[in-house]
DNA sequence: TACATGACTCTAG
DNA sequence: ACTAGAGCCATGT
C-alpha cells in the first residue's frame, strides 16, 4: 500500500527538535483515520531505515512504550539529543506538544498532496 | 472468510 | 481535567 510510502516521506519532513503525532502523519499522508497503521508501520520498519521514528509520539505527547526501540530510554535520549525536553508522568515519558509539536501549515499539507500526485503514489 | 491485535484518537460523562 | 468506551483499519493467523 503506498500509504506507507507517503507516510515515510512525511516522517522524514518532521524538523529536528520537533515531534509529530501518529494522527498528524496519517492526515498528511492522505488517510486521516490511519493513525494506528502509522504506529504499526514504524514498529515493523515499513517506512524505511532512515525515518526519524523517535520524532513520532501520540496525540498527547506520550512516547511509545519504548518497546520497539533497542533500549527502554532510547527514544527519550534521541529526543533530548536534539533539544526536546522529555518529562516523566504516571503514564510514561512525555513531551509538551505546545512547545515541541510540529505545526505544519495548510500549505505544507497541500505541497505533500501535489508531491504525491506528481509521484503517482 | 472470521476473528484477534495494536507505537491510535475522538467523544461523552 | 480525567477516564472509559467506542470507533477505526491494515495485518496476521
Amino acid at each position: 500500500m503506498d500509504f506507507y510510502q507517503r507516510a515515510g516521506i512525511v516522517c522524514r519532513c518532521i524538523p529536528r527538535g520537533k515531534v509529530a503525532s501518529y494522527g498528524q502523519i496519517a492526515l498528511l499522508s492522505g488517510k486521516p483515520k490511519n493513525a494506528r497503521q502509522v504506529g504499526y508501520a514504524l514498529n515493523r520498519g515499513k517506512l524505511g531505515e532512515d525515518v526519524p521514528a523517535h520524532r513520532v509520539v501520540n496525540g498527547r505527547g506520550l512516547l511509545s512504550g519504548a518497546a520497539a526501540f533497542e533500549t527502554f530510554d532510547m527514544q527519550k535520549n534521541l529526543l533530548e539529543g536534539e533539544g526536546v525536553e522529555v518529562f516523566g508522568t504516571r503514564d510514561g515519558w512525555q513531551v509538551d506538544m505546545k512547545r515541541f509539536g510540529w505545526r505544519h501549515t495548510l500549505k505544507d499539507a497541500e505541497e505533500f498532496r501535489t508531491l504525491f500526485r506528481k509521484m503517482g503514489i
